[in-house]
DNA sequence: CGGAGCCTCATTGGATACAAGTTCAAGATC
DNA sequence: GATCTTGAACTTGTATCCAATGAGGCTCCG
């Protein structure tokens, strides 16, 4: 797996650098194109420049910040065509992991992505919650609900390419994605994927996914 | 890109020590399951366990090795599974960047392609050449046919993601995908590929690579 | 007043020193 | 005889230190 590091939180300064410093990127407190400097990373968390500059290769490497040698390091700025391009892969990677999953998943995998899917729609009912918890958890389960699909396909790489873009995705203008109607839309698109897994149509469930993703890219393009 | 370093090749240590351990591991030099120890390597390369250290890092980035937290570094096994796996997913971007190569090349990609090839064939011809000097000369020609088209498909996170199974996935059994009826196969279909792209015939270049890549699959799983 | 060159300074890259954890084996105990 | 315990050496992870280089500002000249 790229990113999920499941061992115990408190060993590893640079793993929690890394995660810190994804956060930040991914919530838009590191802006794409502002510059990063070691060292007050380094004091902000409290750790020394080896870490962070562990964590910042990591980053590089999965494409969230951009190194260049002696100069510094920037938060990777993303054009809408590569924004629109990252959509296009993840249609291509996700809806091949659904179909794969159509035919391979089992029960438990079922069960768990119904267990998620009521999850989002007990979190979207609830109206005493302020608006930005609802959008962080439908975004939190919303991933997961990818992630257990691309699990189901049972092809760990096919697993791994499509989580790694899931990820640089996500720093996109995640309140735009999850508005009300898009919630609305993906709780909808989502129904009908479970409904492909459990009846076992692959090509039904390929033309979902595919058309999950390429909507949201069409909605990112149109609001972003 | 993912891990072409095209800068001045002296600068930084730990590339250097990046790109050697890569080439270790990618000539079987550095066996899977291996273990790695950054003092071991740090003294071969005439270097601190710093760049060692990074190059590591990046290295398991790429999914070339796994670290364990405190335990140590293992260049990564590959089951035939995963290898088939792999294969699987390039087939799937590949085909992709094919088919979007043959709605956005231009007459320069075309040209390189085709040079490609001619280098490629008078490679193979040359009969006074040693036969490892030969599988080495087409691999790498192989290779770069295969980064043009992506290249070609004007859509980078494609070509990455491409590009790093590609990596990945020479690291196995380089010289049974390259024993002769295969560079055979190979040239035939890659003059295949050309004829499509040079029609622009999105859907051809697509199936010509697809069954270019799923063949390679399955010789490799054959000979492997 | 504007531009080019130099110079200082901030920041990165590498080396070394140190602390902490893991593995492996030898020994003791049941 | 097998297993658990304990200890020592090795290896990783972090901190600090030093060197080298790029960036920005300042001055001097046109």
């Amino acid at each position: 797996m790229t990113s999920t590091a499941r061992e115990k939180p408190g060993l590893r300064m640079a793993d929690r650098v890394y995660e810190a410093i994804r956060r930040e990127i991914l919530d838009g407190r590191l802006a794409p194109g502002e510059k990063i400097t070691e060292a007050v990373l380094a004091e902000r968390f409290a750790a020394s420049r080896t870490p962070v500059r562990s964590a910042i290769v990591r980053l590089a490497g999965d494409g969230f910040v951009e190194m260049t040698p002696r100069s510094g390091t920037v938060v990777k700025r993303r054009t809408p065509n590569e924004v629109s391009d990252i959509y296009e892969v993840r249609a291509l990677l996700e809806s091949a992991a659904a179909g794969l999953a159509a035919g391979r998943c089992d029960a438990r995998d079922l069960g768990d992505l119904q267990a998620i899917q009521s999850e989002m729609e007990a979190a979207t009912a609830g109206s005493w919650q302020a608006e930005d918890e609802v959008v962080e958890k439908v975004s939190a389960l919303n991933q997961a609900f990818h992630q257990k699909i691309l699990e189901a396909s049972r092809n760990a790489t096919l697993a791994d390419s499509a989580a790694r873009l899931m990820n640089i995705g996500f720093l996109i203008n995640t309140y735009a994605r999850f508005s009300r109607p898009e919630i609305e839309r993906s709780l909808f698109e989502h129904r009908q994927l479970i409904a492909a897994l459990t009846s076992r149509d692959p090509a039904w469930a390929e033309a979902v996914m595919r058309a999950h993703i390429l909507g949201a890219r069409n909605s990112l393009a149109a609001e972003g």
